[in-house]
DNA sequence: ACCTGAACACCGTTCAAGT
DNA sequence: ACCTGAACACCGTTCAAGT
C-alpha cells in the first residue's frame, strides 16, 4: 500500500490509480496488460515500472487489494455464532471477487502467502479454536476452508467468458441448463438425469450447501 | 482425439505430438506458446492452426488429456467401499496433475463442461448414488468433491514457480516452514503457533484430510 | 524521483502462396 | 490437405536520456 504524496517532477500517479485501471480493463474484458494500464492512465508503458517492479508484483496487488474489500463485516461480529461468521466471510469473499471474474481468475496464479491472506489465516484460526476445534484441527480446517472458497470462486469465474461482472443467476443458470441438456441420456443416465441439479451448481445455494458440508464434517471430528 | 491418420502432402503431425510438445515447454519452465510448441516439433508457427483452430484448443486438450490419464485404475474396482473409490480417484488426478504443475495452473482457466469431465462426473455420481446418497444430494456432492479436488490441486500448484514437476514433499515443507516462521508472533498469535502444520498444507497427508472431512460432512447428512 | 522514446525479444493470428 | 513466409497488432521489460 504506502500510498503517501509521491515527491519528484511530476507524482502524476499513485498505485491504486493503477490498479483501479487494471481493474476496469478486467472488468471490460480485455487482459490487464501493463501497456493497456499505462495506456489509460494517460502514460508510457515504462512509467507503471516506477511503482510496480514487475507485473506479477501488479496482479499480486491487485488480489490483495480485491480480499482486503472483503475483510471487513460481519465476520467480526462476535456476537453471532461461528457457524454463522464464518458463512458470512464466505459470501463476502464471493461477493467481492465474483464482481470482477476476470480478476477472480487470477486468484490461483500466484502462492497464498501475503499479508492479507495471513490476516484472513489468522482470523479464522481464532474462531475455530473459540469454537472449541483443537488448535491443529483448526490449523487444517482454516486451510480446508480457504482451499473451497477460493476454488469454488475460481471454478465459477472460469464458467464465464464474457466482459464485466457476472450476469445474474437465473441467466448463468439457464445457460448451463442448456449445456446439460445436451447430455446423451444413453452414454451418461446419471448425469442426464441430474441436469437441473447441475445447472445449479454456480449458484450461492450450491456454494453454501457445500460450506455446511465442510462445516459438518469438521464439526463431526 | 481422432488422432488416425491424416491425409495430404506431408502430414508430419500428430495432435498428440504436440499436446506432449506443450507440456514439455510447461516442464522446462517456460510457457505453452503456439510459437514454442511450433518451434520444438520443427515447424512454422501457424502450422498448428491444422491441428488446433486456436491456442485455447490446445489448452483444454491437455488438460483433457491429463484428466484422462487419471481415469482409470482403483477407481473402477467395484469391490472395495465408497471411500476407498473416491479417495483413490482423488490421489490419482492429484497425482497426474502435480506431475506437470505449469499444467495443473490451466485446471481453472476455462470452463469444466468436456467430455472427460462429464464421464467423470458420472462416475461419482453413480458412485454416490450407489453408497445411498438421494439424486440431488449425490450431484451436489459431486461437485463439492471435484471443487475440493481441483482447488487443492491448483492451489498447491501456485505456491511452487520453478520448472520441472515438483519437488519432493519434504523439501517443499521445509521451504514453506521457513516462510511462515517469518510471521510476527506479537500480531498473528494462532497462525505463528500452528506454523508446523501449515507448513504441511501442500502434503498428501492435508489433501486427503480434507477429503474425508468432506465426505464425513456428505455421509453425516 | 519520475517520466519518455526507442528498442529488444517475444506473443497469437491471418493471409496469400506454394506443394 | 498441409505447410511456409510475411505481416499485423499486440505483449513485458530494459536502457539511455530528459526534467
Amino acid at each position: 500500500m504506502s500510498t503517501r504524496g509521491r515527491p519528484g517532477p511530476r507524482r502524476t500517479l499513485t498505485e491504486d490509480e493503477l490498479l483501479d485501471s487494471a481493474l476496469e480493463l478486467l472488468d471490460e474484458g480485455g487482459q490487464a496488460s501493463i501497456r493497456g494500464i499505462a495506456a489509460k492512465v494517460g502514460v508510457a508503458p515504462n512509467a507503471v515500472y516506477t511503482y510496480f517492479p514487475d507485473k506479477a508484483a501488479v496482479i499480486r496487488a491487485l488480489v490483495e487489494k480485491l480480499l482486503g474489500e472483503a475483510d471487513e463485516g460481519a465476520f467480526a461480529d462476535e456476537s453471532r455464532p461461528w457457524r454463522d461468521r464464518i458463512e458470512a466471510l464466505a459470501l463476502e469473499l464471493r461477493a467481492a471477487l465474483t464482481a470482477h471474474p476476470g480478476a477472480a481468475a487470477l486468484l490461483m496464479s500466484g502462492p497464498m502467502d501475503s499479508a492479507r491472506t495471513t490476516a484472513l489465516g489468522e482470523r479464522l484460526l481464532e474462531l475455530l479454536i473459540g469454537a472449541g476445534l483443537k488448535p491443529d484441527d483448526a490449523a487444517r480446517s482454516t486451510y480446508l476452508l480457504i482451499t473451497y472458497v477460493l476454488g469454488s470462486i475460481a471454478l465459477e469465474a472460469a464458467d464465464e467468458t464474457g466482459p464485466g461482472p457476472l450476469p445474474p443467476e437465473a441467466e448463468r443458470v439457464a445457460r448451463r441448463r442448456a449445456g446439460f441438456d445436451q447430455i446423451p441420456a444413453d452414454a451418461f443416465p446419471r448425469s442426464a438425469a441430474a441436469a437441473p441439479t447441475m445447472s445449479r451448481y454456480i449458484t450461492t445455494e450450491q456454494y453454501l450447501w457445500g460450506l455446511h458440508r465442510i462445516l459438518d464434517g469438521i464439526y463431526a471430528r
